[in-house]
DNA sequence: ACCTGAACACCGTTCAAGT
DNA sequence: ACCTGAACACCGTTCAAGT
């Protein structure tokens, strides 16, 4: 009988159950740990239930990315000024709040970047971004170039290709190192001479916040000359 | 005895020749199908016989990285005119030829994007462009700020969010759809009616080499305009 | 030094069986 | 209708054994 009430306690599993928990779980202990065996643990369960409600991992990672763009869709919801007043500043306070709802889900990019089906949020959020520039005086051809342009920079993130900057690794040996590497790297060496506040001794010349926005505005400041550009 | 010559003539194993194979496995069948196993099979020998040449399943994911990046670096030597008489053709051609190189290799964006150590080659292409910015004027910290701008553009690649557009597929069906869903996404559906070209009938919007360029040169006029306002 | 075969600890997924 | 256990066809990798 014990067992039947803890049965009972559990409430009914669901899509959206398995895939908030997957979202969770991600969070938690990172995009590796998303396995079908382990989703179903964290949720009481053996890992052939789950496919009740998805149809296989695939599905899964839709639904994830479902729930972490829905997330953003839902934050961007009336913030910005009024697009037709001024579009730029729409855009913008939409497209850095996308970063923040990212940054709690730092693994959502990777998973984003490999889906190949069109995904309804990720659909819905383009549309709106779309209206925005649609609100502000562009062209359909220049805003789906504008669309491309920003890419996924759209959603808030940019993949980098050099691992984020640690801020408590010891930025002293990174230093040292590239130091000895002038000879084979010199204009980052030079770079790395010329930046680095040493006075704190760490690498503390990759603000990724500053990075992104100065991006941003580079694409921001290009699409405004050529609306008006005509 | 015939055995034994066979042995012979395929000859020894080595790193480079594990890396290779590796890199025409990925371009012949794809990502997924570069596995140890399938991967020792196209070099008739053991899946566990690799493991004496590279260290693990990572070491090879660097080692393809590096084999790709490598052909770009002698592709874009000597690309360009003199970046102290124009930096900005010079970094154009560099990364559009780098762009070629990546279309040979569809599969290496994801690869290089789930790199987190530094990659030798990645530098060193990074650091030539570095140069090229610094011969026409930058700053060390302008041309850091363009270097992150850039991003993986600077590699030349753009994960799109989207599936990218398949000019074999029937357009109209795909057409027929977004319309049906013009009530749920009204802007993207007007843009699809303005710039579809249904003449021909297929979604003829979206030439990716064409979107790459204009997000470039966005992101070069930004650079520019930013150099000259000092 | 280099290669091998068997084995281990995982995956996603199928299927027939339970309730 | 929903959940389960055993099983299958894969993975990457360890290890002791071959040559």
């Amino acid at each position: 009988m014990a067992p039947r009430t803890d049965v009972a306690a559990r409430s009914a599993l669901t899509r959206r159950r398995v895939l908030q928990a997957a979202v969770d779980l991600a969070d938690r202990e990172g995009l590796p740990a998303l396995t079908m065996r382990r989703l179903a643990q964290d949720l009481d369960v053996e890992a052939m239930s789950l496919y009740h409600h998805v149809a296989n991992k695939e599905a899964v990672l839709d639904g994830v990315v479902e729930v972490v763009v829905g997330e953003i869709v839902t934050a961007v919801a009336g913030v910005g000024p009024d697009p037709a007043e001024d579009w730029r500043a729409a855009l913008r306070a939409r497209i850095l709040t996308a970063r923040q709802v990212l940054l709690r889900h730092p693994w959502a990019p990777a998973v984003i970047e490999t889906r190949t089906a069109m995904n309804a949020e990720i659909v819905g959020y383009f549309d709106g971004l779309l209206g925005i520039l649609r609100a502000g005086g562009f062209s359909y051809d220049l805003a789906h170039h504008g669309m491309h342009a920003l890419g996924s920079r759209a959603l808030g993130f940019t993949r980098e290709l050099f691992a984020p900057t640690d801020p408590e690794a010891g930025g002293a040996e990174a230093t040292a190192m590239l130091e000895q590497l002038a000879g084979v790297y010199p204009h980052l060496a030079g770079m790395l001479a010329d930046t680095v506040h040493q006075d704190d001794g760490v690498l503390g010349w990759c603000d990724d916040q500053a990075e992104f926005e100065f991006a941003l505005d580079l694409l921001l400041d290009g699409l405004d000359r050529r609306l008006r550009a005509g």
